[in-house]
DNA sequence: ATTAACGTTAACGTCAACGTTAACTTCGGA
DNA sequence: TCCGAAGTTAACGTTGACGTTAACGTTAAT
C-alpha cells in the first residue's frame, strides 16, 4: 500500500508532526490528499520528496524561504507538473521555463562556490592539525 | 596605527555593532581591551579572526554555539594562547591537547562529509538542467 | 566650548522555526 | 461498541539571533 500517515512520514524524515504540517502550511511541501475524516495521507513520493527538503535545508543551510525558492527549480516533479499547467500562453510558458533555467545556473553556481570555499576551510583545518601534531611532539620531547 | 573602534570593526566585517557586541557577550568573540573611557579598543587580529568567524558561520551554517565548539580547536591564535596558559599540571597540558586533535579530527571529517554531500546535490541539480534544456528543445520544435 | 558624531549599557521588540497544550474527531482492536 | 491511540486544528509559548530605542558618556573638529 503506497499509503502513509503523517507519523509513518514523520518518524522516516526525521520531523516532528508539528513540522510537516508548518512545511505544508508555508508551501515548502504539497499539502497531500485527505481521507473522508480529513486525515493527510502520503504517497511515497512525499516521502521522498520531504527528504530532499530536509537535506538541502541541512546541507545548504537554506532558510525555508529560501527551500521555496531552491525547490521550485531543483525538482523535476515541478517541472512535470506545476510548470505545466496552470499557465495560459505558448508564450508564457515558454517564459517560465527559461525563467526556470537561469535559477537553476545560479542554484548550480553558488553551490559550486560553497564548495570551493568548504574546500579551503578544509585544508586550513588540515594545516592546523599538522601544527598541532608538530606541537604535541615538541611538547613530548 | 592597528586601533580600530567598533564601528570599523563593523563595516570591515560586514557585521552591525550590536551583532558584534552580541559575540563578545556569547562568547565567540574575544573581548577587547577597553580606552581611558570605555571604549572598545580592537587591533588587526581581531577583525581578522572575525572575518573568519563569518565565513565559518556562513559557509557551515554553524550555530553561534557550534560556532564556539568549532573556534576552539581550529584557530592556530587560541593554540598558542588559550591552551597554553591557564592550566596548571603537564598532565593537563597533554591531555587538552590530545583532545583537541581529537576534536580537529572530528571537524575535518565532518567537513569533508559536508563536502561530498554537497557534491552529490550539485551533480542532481546538473542533471535536471540537462533534462530541462531537453525539454525547452522539444517545447519550441 | 560647544556640538555633532560616535561610543556605551540596558531593556524591550521582532522574526523564523518550530514546541506545547488544549479541545476535539477518527480509527483499529478487544 | 467502546476505549485508547493517533489523527485534526487553533492558539499560545520558546529559543536563537539579532534590531531598535532610550538615556547617557566620549571624542573630534570647528
Amino acid at each position: 500500500m503506497d499509503e502513509y500517515k503523517i507519523d509513518d512520514v514523520a518518524r522516516e524524515c526525521g520531523l516532528t508532526k508539528r513540522t510537516i504540517r508548518y512545511y505544508e502550511e508555508l508551501g515548502v511541501f504539497p499539502a497531500p490528499d485527505r481521507s473522508e475524516g480529513g486525515i493527510r495521507i502520503y504517497t511515497r513520493e512525499h516521502i521522498d520528496y520531504l527528504k530532499k527538503i530536509v537535506t538541502a535545508k541541512e546541507i545548504l543551510g537554506f532558510s525555508l524561504q529560501e527551500l521555496v525558492q531552491y525547490l521550485s527549480v531543483s525538482d523535476a516533479y515541478k517541472m512535470n507538473h506545476q510548470a505545466y499547467h496552470d499557465v495560459k500562453s505558448r508564450e508564457e510558458q515558454k517564459s517560465k521555463l527559461t525563467h526556470m533555467e537561469q535559477m537553476l545556473d545560479e542554484q548550480i553556481e553558488m553551490i559550486y562556490s560553497k564548495i570551493e570555499r568548504m574546500k579551503n576551510m578544509h585544508s586550513e583545518l588540515e594545516n592546523t592539525r599538522v601544527r598541532l601534531k608538530d606541537f604535541i611532539q615538541k611538547f613530548v620531547e
